[in-house]
DNA sequence: CGGTTTGGTCAACCACGTTGACTAATCTAC
DNA sequence: GTAGATTAGTCAACGTGGTTGACCAAACCG
């Protein structure tokens, strides 16, 4: 059963989340665009390394990026140093779902330590970090997921 | 960071049964298909019903299927008793996708508790259970994800 | 018996990923 | 300074896993 409540524990989170951004005005953020958000960050990013830090190649990372720049939430902008490089950085819309998201994982961090404790939840972190591999978090960019 | 822990962990095990099944001759079985053969179990089922349990459409349930006879895995039988359900079994190749399956997990999450010792891993799964909807575990067949 | 429900399938479509091929721009080394 | 390698982006084709809607045949039920 461990696989699967880890999983469980996952989709709570992810669920409850997207659950409260479509009621803060963000329905069309589908799962995956957190990440896609979070690993283009406030300096934006290119196509290329942000395929390079979800791990994707960066094929797939540019129609990512297409999807969200259709939603509003991402912009791409020349680079004027790099004729090549086309920068994606978040949108004013963007920078408010990046944002309402750290609000609401707060919220519902807290939660889990109103039932469990904030030693236990800590404790959880803690375990799961010493059992998996440290580039699983090349996402760790401050502010993010955090609480 | 929570939620990138505990997705972390998920998949960490879920990659390394992978790498696991694929030395063992299972390099075909994606992470979907475990789940698929853990919910079509020893006695069958049929593609509604698997995508009930599942919480997705029969019509993907059936896709689904489809892809894993043509490797191999499962089998469409006639229901004697109504001519309307196909009835989806494993195969004798399915069957050993599935046990081994156990039989790596096991082993996987006794590296965790080489780690972290046998009551941290209790007491995250008993954490988990206790923050997670109860309707996450229709999977919770006796002998899958056990250990 | 007639109407509803159920199981399966087909078609069209979408999201997300892959690999391969290609252009244009930049970097590097001679 | 120019030739060759590397890098960024895009396009095309395809695979997987999901959706909804439509439809048929079998079963169920009043």
């Amino acid at each position: 059963m461990l696989p699967l409540l880890l999983l469980a524990g996952f989709r709570t989170l992810i669920d409850d989340l997207h659950a409260e951004l479509a009621r803060q005005g963000h329905a069309e953020l589908r799962p995956l665009h957190g990440f896609v958000l979070q690993a283009v960050g406030a300096d934006g990013t290119t196509a290329s390394e942000l395929g390079h830090r979800l791990g994707v190649s960066k094929q797939a990372a540019g129609k990512t990026v297409d999807r969200l720049v259709a939603l509003g939430y991402l912009e791409r902008a020349d680079d004027s140093r790099d004729a090549r490089r086309k920068l994606v950085r978040l949108t004013p819309h963007g920078l408010d779902g990046l944002r309402r998201s750290a609000v609401i994982f707060d919220a519902l961090r807290q939660r889990w330590t109103e039932t469990l404790g904030a030693d236990r939840v800590a404790a959880i972190e803690d375990d799961l970090r010493a059992v998996t591999p440290a580039n699983w978090f090349r996402l760790d960019i401050p502010g993010w997921f955090t609480g």
